[in-house]
DNA sequence: CACTGGCACTGAGGCTTGGAGAGTGCCAAG
DNA sequence: CTTGGCACTCTCCAAGCCTCAGTGCCAGTG
């Protein structure tokens, strides 16, 4: 197992590098060290500390005669165990309120929290839509579209509404379509959709014979593509936020943007929805994407109560305000899950 | 106006230019012109012609001894006047036929149309939803959310679901709802949403007064939120395509990325929705977005016959490889056309 | 009169060189 | 364990120099 730093100042140290150079962007050295954290030893008594941490992993020397940037790790021990989530000021919290509470409906509040965060934190923002499988049914609709098309429409309590086109091999089926939507609705209304496949397990048996093939297909699309393999989606601003920190990104920022194009990767950033509140932080090479290797993200649960709903975070440089942004990425959250319990 | 070149060979110089520049993306000099294009005279010759296209405005020189570029005038003489547009080979027609036929609504032909002209074209991408105002309606639907709270869903021919919430102030109104539900659809079923406000104009009186107050509300939101102030929506894609041609934006691409990100200058860029095959291209300054003075717009309309459902297009840096854009953009805008069609 | 070869001129970009400055590592002393 | 001192190592400019592509101009030619 890791050693534990046993020394105290060393870790002074170390949080101290983290903040300057965080603060500046440059590596910092043992001298303004000294003077600007006041601490109460000679350059060259940090030096020795700031040797040891360089052996230790937690630094590193861009090159002889740099002064120190701290490593992964090193970020790691200051994001656990050095730092403090920095909450926002109360006339943050009120703007934020503020803009949400404008929203007109789902799509509306996701895309203000994206421009939000991207604008709160400076930072590229990653907003995930509440997540299927979570949330509860509301209504279930089915419009004949043609004779031998039907739209399904779902509506969620999160305020989503997914649609699927479904085809039927026969016409003229108003009735059963009737019959069938008040049946769907009274037995899946208010539940969840994880607990629909064991909830519409039977229901075709309610109807003839006859009809079973249109049920059949209406219930086989509802759970295939709603249920079993729902689309989550995640919407992603401020991307010119990459280009102020340029340097941060060895050169190209061409493989990260092409990286944030796939959704498939977003939602591997995010990591599964956990708790609201409960902060999630990857730093650099943690995150399992390679061309994010330099990249660290930040992200959190929303929802009500204690339900999370789906996650939020941010991406950035390695070298981020670790605090700033956890404290302004909770806030955001908890605004979020309320705009949406309403 | 204008004075238009009276030299032959001045044009065929100015062409050479322009696809020298554009493939290499060098300055280019009378030597290697003269060599590339095997004009049949003097690389002095040539230099009087470029003396001459320079005094005209239609190409500069970056410094003194460098060679010529041309200037947003040249391009356009160039793409008005000196080429042609290239078609795709047969094999990425049947490449993007395939792909597209692969899509199950809307919002999945959108997205992978994003994505092929992204690819085909290596630049940026936007594709506008069919405008709704152009579109007719298949069907309204409304869906009670408990008892103050309505969901007005509007589905239109061209695959768009439009939703919007509805606070009533009264409860229990399930069947006047039915009611307004039928005839509205009877009503507007089939016609443009352009037409839809006169249409609905008498039907308030189709219901006994105690009831106007629900139908009114309904009305005007359906009105309001979908018929006048609609909300018209651009996808955009391939923003890592910019990195490949960084030099091209002076210095920061950061304003470029600001831009992209604001729906409204999306929509601006794409320009008013013309006939489907009318391509559209703005060169540099011309358009009307101040950050993207080096960047050019090409857009070309599609949808189903002379019928134009909106705009797509592509944005790269002035210097730009306008034949083929225009090519790939025209056989895009084609192909999404008849799948929306269907 | 349009074209051509020749030539002097110009400015960008690459290369080298030479400090200046920042920061370290190590050591001997308190 | 801490500290001041000092030699050492690198990076980062800035200046100077050279090369070279490409021009503009001019006088000559069919």
């Amino acid at each position: 197992m890791e050693q534990l730093l046993s020394d105290e100042r060393k870790l002074e140290v170390l949080r101290a590098i983290v903040e300057d150079y965080v603060a500046t962007g440059e590596p910092v050295g043992s001298k303004v060290l000294v003077e600007r954290h006041k601490l109460a030893v000679s350059s060259a008594t940090v030096r020795n500390d700031m040797a040891a941490l360089e052996d230790e992993g937690y630094i590193s020397a861009p090159h002889t005669s740099a002064g120190r940037i701290p490593t992964d790790k090193g970020y790691r021990l200051f994001v656990d165990r050095l730092s403090q989530v920095k909450p926002l000021s109360p006339p943050e919290r009120r703007a934020i309120q503020t803009f949400l509470d404008g929203a007109v409906d789902l799509e509306d509040v996701m895309s203000r929290t994206v421009r939000l965060l991207a604008h709160v934190t400076r930072q590229v923002a990653l907003v995930q839509y509440p997540i299927l499988n979570r949330s509860a049914v509301r209504h279930v609709e089915l419009v004949p579209i043609g004779s031998t098309r039907l739209l399904l429409v779902l509506i969620t309590d999160t305020g989503r509404v997914e649609q699927r086109m479904i085809e039927l091999a026969v016409g003229d089926h108003e009735p059963i379509l009737a019959e069938l939507r008040s049946r769907l609705n009274t037995l899946i209304a208010g539940r969840r959709l994880s607990d629909v496949p064991s909830l519409v397990e039977s229901l075709v048996d309610a109807f003839p014979p006859a009809d079973h093939g249109v049920v059949d297909t209406v219930l086989a699309t509802l759970l295939e593509t709603v249920v079993e393999r729902p689309e989550e989606r995640v919407v992603l601003g401020g991307t010119a936020n990459l280009t102020r920190a340029r340097d941060e990104f060895p050169l190209t920022l061409q493989p990260v943007l092409e990286a944030l194009e796939e959704q498939v990767v977003l939602l591997q950033l995010l990591g599964e929805a956990g708790a609201p509140d409960s902060i999630n932080v990857l730093i650099g090479a943690e995150n399992t994407v390679e061309s994010l290797a330099g990249a660290s993200v930040v992200s959190v649960g929303y929802g009500r109560g204690d339900e999370a709903f789906a996650q939020i975070g941010v991406l950035g440089p390695t070298r981020m305000d670790y605090p700033a942004t956890m404290g302004a990425l909770s806030a955001v959250a908890r605004y979020v899950g309320r705009a949406l319990s309403e």
